[in-house]
DNA sequence: CAGGGGTGAGAACGAGCGTTCTCGCCCCTG
DNA sequence: CAGGGGCGAGAACGCTCGTTCTCACCCCTG
């Protein structure tokens, strides 16, 4: 029964690329059975409602968005370098052609008010993402109030990114940020007192 | 024709209040006209269509945020403090007990993949709120790379706080901006030459 | 080979919604 | 007072969409 699998996973794709690319009320379940060759009854076999579809999509999306974070954080070593490759990772992001802003945000404007799963997904996908960083920065033995600063920073460009098109808030976010480490180490400094 | 006007206001009124809280698809005419007491057939003669309806609520709607901005921010004179009186005014937006984000942020996820117009008017009302902030900068004679500095931490605050429903984000904007201005005069202090 | 259980394609159904039409009412003019 | 033109309420229409049903087909077992 891989083929299962594999028609779940084409679903998913499918609908992943046009519920990003569109938006969530603007896809039907028929456009989702042309875009991946599932048909109606199995992708309704596969997914109970197109709800569980979507929040199916957002789950998936979470999952591979911080892996693929944490996958391109990992490959710096020094803790103020894995800090700022954060924004290095959203300007990758960003130049994706088709780039839309973030999953979770849209859906949050298009169905938060509506669906309380949804508004559920998003407030966890922000949560995860806030804890991230938060690591990151306690890694760097700067203050905690940096993260929600970072955040900020972060969330703004990728809003920005998708309305305006450009993957420019990305490089801004990121001087942003080095300004903000720069700060925060003028007044509590360089700190490691590890392994006492 | 004061009757005219007025169903219109209504109307607006009502879509405004309709679109903002549950999104623009998640809302017929038909709860347009229950929530604004004007009939289906007054309504499609005031905008020909949902539309038309949707653009003139977004239209207002920039208007009206920008308004309430300047006038917040005009309670001050000294640069700086009119600066961080844009985070201020945030925080109060924020505590609206129906708060749901920026409605353009919003729209543009619900249907900017999929309507130039709606797309546009989030560029356009970005755009000027970026505008506002590069002049309050350029009084503070402070360097135009704060702008868009600040402007992303507006942005990640205004979708932080609808989407955590608290109003904290503004705080930790403001704490940030109050940082970044401070690291910008240091790197070219005072300034002011004015009147040479 | 017979038959049945699952499958795919697409029709069908029912609800929701954007838009328009009907009809009776009211007010305004001659 | 007569008549008509605009108005509100709501029915109606046509389309879309989520969901299910039909029916023919295929593969697999006895």
């Amino acid at each position: 029964m891989a083929e299962h699998e594999a028609a779940r996973e084409q679903a998913l794709d499918a609908a992943e690329r046009l519920f990003y690319g569109r938006g969530i009320q603007a896809v039907g379940m028929d456009a989702v059975r042309d875009a991946s060759g599932v048909s109606l009854k199995r992708l309704y076999r596969l997914f109970p409602s197109k709800e569980a579809l979507v929040l199916q999509f957002l789950r998936r999306r979470d999952e591979r968005w911080r892996q693929a974070l944490a996958r391109h954080v990992d490959a710096y070593t020094a803790p103020d370098d894995r800090l700022l490759a954060v924004f290095d990772r959203l300007h990758t992001w960003f130049c994706e052609p088709d780039y839309r802003g973030c999953a979770f945000v849209n859906s949050f404007g298009e169905l938060g008010g509506v669906s309380a799963e949804v508004a559920d997904q998003a407030r966890r996908h922000k949560q995860a993402f806030r804890d991230y960083l938060a690591a990151l920065v306690e890694d760097s033995g700067l203050p905690a109030e940096l993260t929600d600063q970072l955040f900020l920073l972060a969330e703004g460009a990728i809003t920005t990114a998708a309305i305006t098109g450009t993957a420019a808030p990305a490089l801004h976010a990121r001087t942003a940020a080095r300004l903000l480490v720069r700060a925060h180490r003028q007044h509590a400094p360089a700190v490691p007192d590890s392994v006492p």
